[in-house]
DNA sequence: TTGAAAGCGCTAACAG
DNA sequence: CTGTTAGCGCTTTCAA
């Protein structure tokens, strides 16, 4: 049997309250009562159960994390975000795996409901008509990472895709380049197909090159399907002078795509990926891309999230971090 | 307040242990009853509590996950074959980065038992006395994934470092490389430092080249490092044909550091990197590396602590993995 | 096949 | 400043 608060009580001479006092901080405690109890803490070996607590106090100090993937380098950053800011507020994460599966997402959330965490923080893709009904069953916050919800009234922290694939675009057709194709995400996806897609879009429309369907490649995030994009969008007639990748995955499979057919970059086709992972840096020529602040935006909504659990006033429900270019060796400006 | 299986056990007109038995699946239970339970819970969305359940049972189906960083590429994929497993087996997953810090690693098991987790999956760096110390007095068991414990006395799941790099380095020997360098971790740390160097030495003195410390470079496993490494090395009078690198990300470094200065790979000199993470194929050229098998490590220590867990008996307390070479562009044999 | 009742270890009024 | 007393929601004997 594991010594409880109870053999700590008369191992002190005390009784179970005073205990629970010391061991939660509590400054109604004597300092001879408080000494009698540490030592006695010490003496037995006492750790309090944390499951009795959360019975009895109805807090678990414990919130879900549902995240697509976290063998992704980019769900891997958010999550070390999460994490950190979590421990800086004494919360544990529970941590699982959703592979974007609606089911698998509902699941999750009621597993995690099952085990009375304090909030959950969701990152997946599409946030359905049942995902809208779930969370708003929910007995506690859930917040959205890297996360659109359509409708903009569940609380979440983003960038602005849209304009930040069309500063992207922009700047390369500024830069004067006549033909910008695209290797995007899968268009379902709200964030990295979507979004990104109707800015680039936009780019084009509003630039002077005008919006061409075959200079667009649709991937699936991989390295693999990169090189696929590029070789099929430079074997076009009138092939793309720059390509602009959804990701940094993509982007070193268009990079390389390119150097596997004798191409050039930056001199033959320019390339620029989005997100800024670390991959960013380890390619030749080293990638220029749009800076996701993948950290910041697990921190961010970690914090946010700590806010609804402590009821505290939260004045933006949906933030939207800024976003950059970071300019690099893949492009010529 | 939320329904509890008294209400349900009200609305059924039955006796709450009923429902327990059904909510446990438990088969002594008349089908007539069953449904009429089944329906109330339906009826009122009955979800169990699993912290009362904790408290009760003594088993909270969670287990906690210690890793020194989720946002390396190796780890995440660790952690994916860990929680992959895990939800195979119905558990729920705590995990917390410890940047391999003794305090915070020591105090990380410590919070894991306090929220009485059902077992402990730890993934670290060195194992001191300190570690065996905590490890000997968790009421819990506790696995070692990809961390190397002296003594063997505990539970783990690895591959054998030192003989995979002196394979690798063999490999270089026996096609004709005169001088091999070495871009190595850590030493302190026993894999990616230690082992791995001792193999590579060995091979150095077995097969005749014989061995030279300014052979040797420190990294701290990092892509920069790795780049440094490079630098260092050929820049020596006698300067090695061919590098081996304690970690992918320290071989990209190496493949840039050595092309940033002129150098190709292979021609001049030939690169063998450690892991056969993504980032293998993600470089130009591609990457010969030593398959250690991530995802399938995590897979196979989170089921060992399954089996711990469930008291199973195991027959192999210390499992090693094969390893083997993945052969690509960055050599030329 | 079902029910009654005793905890699991702790928090949180409430009293004193 | 300290103790008493109810629970928190569930599992688990033990009887019936």
């Amino acid at each position: 049997m594991n010594t409880t608060i109870y053999d700590v009580a008369r191992e002190a001479g005390v009784s179970m309250a005073t205990v629970s006092r010391v061991v939660n901080g509590n400054p109604n405690v004597k300092p001879a009562t408080r000494k009698k109890v540490l030592d006695a803490i010490e003496g037995l070996g006492y750790r309090p159960n944390a499951v009795a607590r959360g019975l009895a106090s109805k807090k678990t100090t414990t919130v879900g994390v549902i995240i697509p993937d976290i063998s992704s380098i980019f769900f891997a950053e958010l999550a070390r975000g999460i994490e950190d800011i979590a421990t800086m507020y004494k919360y544990n994460i529970i941590l699982c795996n959703s592979d974007q599966n609606k089911e698998k997402e509902i699941h999750l959330i009621n597993t995690m409901l099952e085990k009375q965490v304090d909030g959950i923080l969701f990152m997946g893709g599409e946030i359905t008509e049942e995902h809208a009904e779930t969370f708003k069953r929910s007995p506690v916050p859930i917040v959205l990472a890297a996360t659109l919800d359509a409708d903009k009234e569940m609380p979440s922290v983003n960038i602005n895709y849209h304009q930040a694939a069309f500063d992207a675009v922009s700047d390369l057709i500024n830069a004067g380049v006549k033909r910008v194709g695209m290797v995007t995400g899968p268009l379902e996806d709200p964030v990295n197909g979507y979004q990104k897609f109707s800015g680039y879009k936009k780019a084009c429309e509003e630039k002077g090159q005008g919006f061409d369907e075959n200079l667009v490649a649709v991937g699936d995030y991989t390295y693999h399907s990169g090189l696929e994009g590029a070789q099929k969008l430079v074997g076009l007639d009138d092939s793309p002078t720059a390509i602009f990748a959804a990701t940094d995955e993509m982007a070193l499979g268009v990079i390389h795509g390119l150097q596997d057919i004798g191409l050039k970059v930056p001199e033959d086709v320019q390339v620029i990926g989005f997100d800024n992972t670390r991959l960013a840096q380890m390619v030749r020529p080293t990638l220029t891309t749009v800076v996701q602040p993948m950290y910041d935006i697990g921190a961010v909504s970690m914090r946010l999230l700590t806010k609804y659990m402590n009821k505290e006033d939260v004045e933006d429900e949906v933030v939207a971090l800024p976003h950059l270019m970071e300019y690099r060796d893949s492009t010529t400006f």
